[in-house]
DNA sequence: ACGGAATTGGAACTCCGGTTCCGGTTACGT
DNA sequence: ACGTAACCGGAACCGGAGTTCCAATTCCGT
């Protein structure tokens, strides 16, 4: 959660100072930030948390500003930019996201494992869009929050991995599949169904027996 | 195909003419159009169809004009609004799906016909962002194509009837989570994934035996 | 208590994509 | 061939969302 983004884009303040401090230098000096100024960030993030939830990525930095009480001007002097905010927010489902992938990397049964660990985000999926649209935006290669993401997938390779070891999991799929289908599992909670339901059509589709020789 | 939209919304055309018509006086008064018009009305029709399958719902107009060797007025003349144009060639690609959804209600094997019907379908949009971002606006109500999404949904409805009635689905999706299921399958291949693998695992998860009982 | 650096707020600006307008052009009936 | 209604092109316009700027204000060390 702590520095996010290592340096995203270096923003156009002309930074003419410190170089001693060798960090942090955007998103405000860092040495001695005022107090009004730490709480105002707070205030921001909180007000961000629950808008981005609300409305995704479809947010309005106006919009934010107002829940948070404060001018868009302080708002853009926390985050240069709307998409460093973004990312923030992001960033975190992202950490959320891994630590429970992490979890299920400890627990012995692989696919209740898998199972739970897909419930629990089309859980949360169901009730935040931010969410969603993270998930739709990393498969969509791009995005700035890369690098956490491809942290998400190194886990996810390996439940992956020990699933198709142990049988639990079709073998013929990829990474790039189960990637695709977090992405679709967004997309379909996002179009109304229930999520136990489809994530467990999901969760049913990966278990199965090897693929179907159907064809048109 | 054909007049495609009953009335979306009446253009602020001040038209204080014939009344005689009484049909199509949005899209140029009808009774006698002159040749090059209805000849370039097929050039942006064209144009738009490519930009269209390419970008998604994403295309500028202005694109669409440059590719059809038109000036943006003249766009404007044959499609009063970006959403009407977009309608149409929403409602030309339920078409197509509608009358594929006809063919499998045709079909004896009800389980075959929906892999066949899935199938197509995926492949299509693995090259069809149009198709897609059709999908996912039809989910998300509100679309202006919602008849056309309705006419759709009742073809679906009795297939999946069917399926449930001969044991060939499970019993407890819904024709809702069918919709959102396409609307996922749309997000899963525009994430990247191999539509046949995509389709298959989404089919699996569809045909399986009654839900798991897995619970977090 | 004072001075100045940090911070704030929100009006103003930029950018971008859809939409309108109208002078010039073209097809078609007579 | 001529006149005119239909049609064309694209510059100009407009509104919305992100971003900038700076006078006014607030915190904090001395």
């Amino acid at each position: 959660m702590a520095t996010p983004s290592a340096d995203i884009a270096p923003p156009p303040t002309t930074r003419a100072s410190s170089q001693s401090t060798g960090e942090l230098d955007h998103v405000v000096a860092e040495r001695h930030q005022r107090a009004d100024a730490r709480r105002n960030r707070e205030k921001i993030l909180a007000a961000a948390e629950i808008a981005f939830r609300e409305l995704g990525t479809a947010v309005q930095m106006e919009d934010i500003a107002r829940r948070a009480e404060v001018g868009v001007g302080t708002l853009y002097r926390h985050f240069p930019t709307k998409e460093h905010l973004v990312a923030e927010l992001a960033t975190h489902r992202f950490s959320g996201c891994i630590s429970e992938a992490e979890m299920a990397l400890a627990t012995v049964d692989v696919w209740a494992a898998i199972e739970c660990f897909v419930y629990r985000n089309a859980e949360q999926m169901a009730t935040d869009a931010g969410l969603r649209d993270t998930f739709m935006a990393a498969c969509q290669s791009g995005g700035i929050w890369v690098g956490e993401r491809d942290r998400l997938n190194q886990r996810l390779a390996v439940l992956l991995e020990r699933a198709q070891t142990d049988g639990s999991v079709r073998q013929d799929v990829t990474l790039g599949d189960v990637q695709a289908l977090m992405c679709g599992l967004s997309a379909a909670i996002a179009g109304g169904g229930d999520w136990r339901r489809l994530a467990s059509v999901m969760l049913a589709g990966l278990h199965a027996p090897p693929p179907t020789p159907a064809a048109p």
